[in-house]
DNA sequence: TCGTATATGTGCGTTAGGGCACAGACGGTC
DNA sequence: GACCGTCTGTGCCCTAACGCACATATACGA
């Protein structure tokens, strides 16, 4: 459903980087699905079999050790792919990839990207270049998680969240967040507990909201930023096209 | 100086996989220089010039924070390449580039090794290939910082190094390593002399020597299998050409 | 052979965070 | 409205690791 307004365009920014003609040619093979809150798009050890485009809502990558705690070490907003290891060349990863933030994406057979991929093209070149983003990321936060406390990591998180949402309020857990952070529970609790008093965020039983974004980056470690940096790597606009027509596009029913 | 007998032998991995015919053509770009112990080939911020494809020796690629504190995110050896973000279209990183492990390179020129990537053929497949094996690299030694003791990750960083410069013996400050593991010079001494009493190791000024590998590798976490399970992405001999010829290959006088 | 720079051993107080054990509190459901 | 499952708040103890402050030991050069 477009819209005329100038408003959050529903668009994955991989996508909409791509020359009209190359857009044009992927629109028979794109699959507009919904990205359902908690969903597993794979798992260590899966086959990939299919990429996605996210172009609303969120999806983490995340690492985990013996069968126990988990740690984020990615975070794929519609300004990436979910699949970089199909792009790669392999067709597993040792990484969960869950949807964090309900949105939809647009999927893609993994058989039919690695083939476009071939075709040489923008897609390609595209993807090298977010990959390198998504590495930068990785590396980031793992410096970011090694040494920083965990209140200032919250606060990059919630922040980074943000971004990727364009939304202020969203629902997750401690339970989520300790699996996200790579801390237990009552740490994020007691993080939480430090930003609530300070008016940062509110805070209730599966709903957080952000109350004052420049507070919280006061708190956040410098990470964020950089990791920022990382993400607007594509201009914002290129070309004309904004938004890629979904016309053709074919539409799954609400199967979860 | 290629030796008959079945030993180590010095090349480089990527290089060795390609088809001969490519590998031929790569020749006369290849430079052949000494990776000297603490050299940096890149640091954050700088323009990446060369990549280096290690026939020997180790480069550890390290992420930082405000100054202070540095964390190894990856190791890249002879089955490696050092400059990714080159062959991901982008050329700066945050990383710190550093030689871990003296030995050699063939460098290439950045613009050079642009172009050969974009000609197509095997070595932008086996680089994606090796992108990916780093990936989850990066994406494990996060987890395993996070998550494990010093002691362990201690134990894993030298299995990874041993495993890269294939001897059992190698140069290295307590402080230098804790550049690599993210911690303080005072817990490496302490772990360190851990895995002294149990004759793991033996540690004097500057020398390290792996006694008991096995014994190691009960120390360190699983974390050390599963990077192991990436480095070995390679298969051990593709086709017959083991020991690509380097006659052709300039040598660069020694000057650091 | 002596000095000096550099590396290593160690000790002690402090602290962030893990482990565990609950006690509320809210929200949906029957 | 009563129940129950799920989330949230807290407290207490304990440990790993930090920060700092030294004492020592080794290599190397004058």
């Amino acid at each position: 459903m477009p819209n005329t307004k100038e408003r959050i365009s529903p668009t994955n920014k991989l996508l909409a980087a791509l020359p009209r003609r190359e857009y044009q040619r992927l629109i028979p093979s794109l699959e507009e699905i919904p990205l359902i809150f908690e969903k597993v798009l794979y798992e260590p050890g899966d086959s990939i079999l299919d990429v996605y485009f996210p172009t609303s809502g969120i999806v983490s990558l995340l690492a985990g050790v013996e069968d126990r705690a988990t740690l984020e070490v990615g975070l794929v907003g519609r300004e990436g792919m979910v699949g970089v290891p199909i792009f790669m060349g392999v067709n597993t990863s040792l990484n969960h990839a869950v949807v964090q933030g309900a949105g939809s994406a647009l999927r893609m057979k993994a058989g039919v990207f690695r083939k476009e991929c071939d075709n040489g093209g923008s897609l390609p070149r595209l993807l090298r270049r977010y990959t390198h983003s998504l590495l930068t990321q990785i590396s980031q936060s793992a410096v970011c998680n090694r040494f920083h406390p965990v209140d200032a990591r919250l606060a990059r998180w919630l922040l980074m969240t943000r971004d990727r949402m364009q939304a202020d309020e969203f629902q997750l857990t401690q339970e989520f967040l300790s699996n996200m952070l790579g801390t237990r529970r009552e740490g994020v609790n007691k993080a939480a507990g430090l930003l609530q008093d300070q008016h940062l965020i509110s805070y209730t039983r599966g709903a957080l909201t952000i109350l004052n974004g420049a507070g919280l980056e006061a708190i956040a470690c410098q990470c964020y930023g950089i990791i920022k940096g990382e993400y607007d790597y594509l201009p914002p606009a290129i070309g004309a096209r904004q938004v890629p027509s979904l016309v053709g596009i074919k539409s799954q029913p609400y199967a979860p």
